[in-house]
DNA sequence: GATTTTCTGGACTTGAGGGTCCAAAAAATG
DNA sequence: CATTTTTTGGACCCTCAAGTCCAGAAAATC
């Protein structure tokens, strides 16, 4: 099966289009016909580019999907080497996770292709891609000793990744971002501590 | 609708019936013949004593489910009054979510009840009484001076409870405890050096 | 421009699962 | 013990949604 350039552009189409739909206003649970009617199409289409159906479309929407989880906190998250930009990635964040409410594409995704392997991959794979920037920025303030250097920066930057995640949960089902708010800020304030003495916000 | 004694004994037994099955291997989603044939009833009965259906079946399942969570962190989670205390809290955590694994009775539930006002509110609920024992726990150790006074025990419990929340959901899909493990380690290490000064590890 | 491949539309099948209904058995009631 | 209420079993219905199939339109290929 060879794509000729139509066809991959239908294939982009029923991607993004079931991504958009993801993104607004209550999701809870896609169908192939919703999908169908956003991105008009036919099932025949949705088959076509996606023969293992509405798995493997909804793990190719996921993929989509985890690579914009990472590019909605850039610049920040490449660039975590004074407090000031520790500082602007924390209010990204809240703003994104604040802005999205209670949709959370990734997460609808993950409650409906959950089980399977594939999408324990995909979840794994950004979780570790996100967790290596957060460890390269504890790293670089390392380097310029603004961290305490003996601190895992490893262990530290599994912390965030565990701290953001319960904090967007939260968020999602009570629309309060207090939660996520008070996990990251406290979790900068550990790093600043190791290195400025107790206490020292 | 007044229930007799052999009534309430078949509700309860549904209810803990399919706790029971989420607890154990496999769930993903639960249908009511899966409940019929774990809890030896039929469809009569189900709609009999939850007239709402599935949703109220489950949402009653999801209370039964909550209370346990709370009591699985028991006795320590009620008196953290000392630093042994809050690692020994930590490790039930722990070694209650290890051996959970990736089954999770209540992410299951809440995942197929996850829209209803229902549900939220068993969640919100859960949150704030665990959220509260956190912060008694934080006040205590205030009171008696091994923690920062100017703390904000409410905003810290808060990370708590964001860390552990997001650190079980990584668990339930990597089946990996580091993040667990990580986060809730260093808001421990973050509460002991606002009192002993920095690197209090 | 004939032929082969790819793309598109939509009717149809299939199965799962929630919910309804009613009648029989069992308890309670007095 | 007659009657009323509660409990139980299971056949039946109905909807929704995933997946199949095939024929016709549109591109590509030579």
């Amino acid at each position: 099966m060879a794509l000729t350039a139509k066809g991959l552009a239908t294939r982009q189409r029923i991607i993004e289009g079931t991504s958009a739909h993801l993104r607004s206003d209550v999701p809870g649970t896609v169908t192939l016909d919703d999908i169908r009617a956003i991105t008009g199409t036919s099932k025949g289409q949705l088959f076509h580019y996606f023969p293992g159906g509405k798995e493997e479309l909804l793990l190719a929407v996921a993929r989509f999907e985890a690579d914009r989880v990472i590019s909605d906190q850039q610049p920040h998250l490449g660039a975590l080497t004074s407090w000031a930009a520790w500082t602007r990635w924390r209010n990204a964040i809240v703003a994104r996770y604040r802005a999205q409410g209670p949709s959370c594409p990734l997460g609808t995704l993950m409650d409906q292709v959950g089980a399977t392997p594939g999408a324990a991959e995909v979840a794994a794979a950004l979780l570790a891609r996100w967790q290596g920037m957060i460890r390269a920025g504890i790293a670089a303030m390392q380097a310029e000793d603004l961290v305490d250097p003996a601190l895992d920066a490893d262990r530290a930057a599994a912390a965030f990744i565990a701290g953001i995640q319960g904090g967007v949960q939260i968020l999602r089902s009570t629309g309060e971002s207090t939660h996520l708010e008070a996990v990251v800020d406290l979790l900068i304030e550990h790093l600043r501590a190791t290195r400025d003495g107790a206490g020292g916000r």
